[in-house]
DNA sequence: TTCTATGCAAAGCATTTGCAAGTCC
DNA sequence: GGACTTGCAAATGCTTTGCATAGAA
């Protein structure tokens, strides 16, 4: 019940995660989909959510979460945090080294077993944090 | 065109955000809808949307992303942080101030202005933890 | 009275799923 | 050949929205 089934090496699948590490936008799913679909054209959206889910789950890639609607994906496996921002909605990395501090002081305040942590900073990026000072 | 309009006090949005505040268990939009309906049975889920999303704007209450499919609500405006069980999907509020620290690298790795950020812890919560271990 | 908020239902959007056909091993 | 995958399209689930009516100021 535990063991997964045999993985299979498809060409969409090989495409799909080719072109997620090939950016640093941290795309949709349907934006990867159009990407994709410059190489594969009769790819389907269904195939790129299903190919995604399972590579989240296999470690493969990053599921980033809590930026609007859509969810997006990094295709850089090292454990990093994420900066969103407020204006443009852009994603950029923040290649901070995660502390276990901070996890070891929530497994004492809360009594779970902690075995990770998500974090997403929010500000302006380069390009808006000047507009946003010129309106101020 | 940054002046919002002025808030009434209505019934509903009085009972939606007491119940909020009285729970931990940072319901869904959906849950809480539930809630508000023993004593407001005739409210619709569309105005539980509605103020839900009002008052995360003017800062009375928070969104909590990043949990699947469903957003989550936390009526307490105290800046914390909160740690979601990977077996029963139950949040919990982890009550460690936060730091400025972090923000202050983030800010210097990225050159973005960041404001603030967000974290969620991922773990086994107290009763989750031990059949985890059972099985392990 | 005036303008915001509500209830209801329909619409919208992202994501998931069923199934027959296709493909990898 | 058999099991896993795909493409397609329909279905699902959460959230938002339009509109006439109700209600707060």
């Amino acid at each position: 019940m535990s063991k997964e089934s045999a993985q299979r090496i498809t060409r969409q699948r090989q495409i799909i995660l080719e072109e997620l590490r090939s950016t640093h936008t941290h795309p949709t799913a349907d934006e990867l989909y159009s990407i994709v679909r410059k190489r594969l054209p009769k790819v389907s959206l269904g195939t790129v959510y299903r190919n995604l889910e399972r590579m989240v789950e296999r470690g493969d890639i990053q599921k980033i979460e809590g930026c609007g609607g859509q969810k997006r994906f990094d295709g850089d496996t090292k454990v990093h945090y994420h900066v969103r921002c407020l204006e443009c909605g852009r994603i950029d990395d923040v290649m901070i080294k995660p502390t276990k501090r901070l996890e070891i002081s929530a497994m004492r305040e809360t009594d779970y077993q902690i075995t990770g942590h998500k974090m997403l900073f929010l500000g302006f990026c380069p390009k808006c944090k000047h507009k946003i000072h010129a309106n101020g």
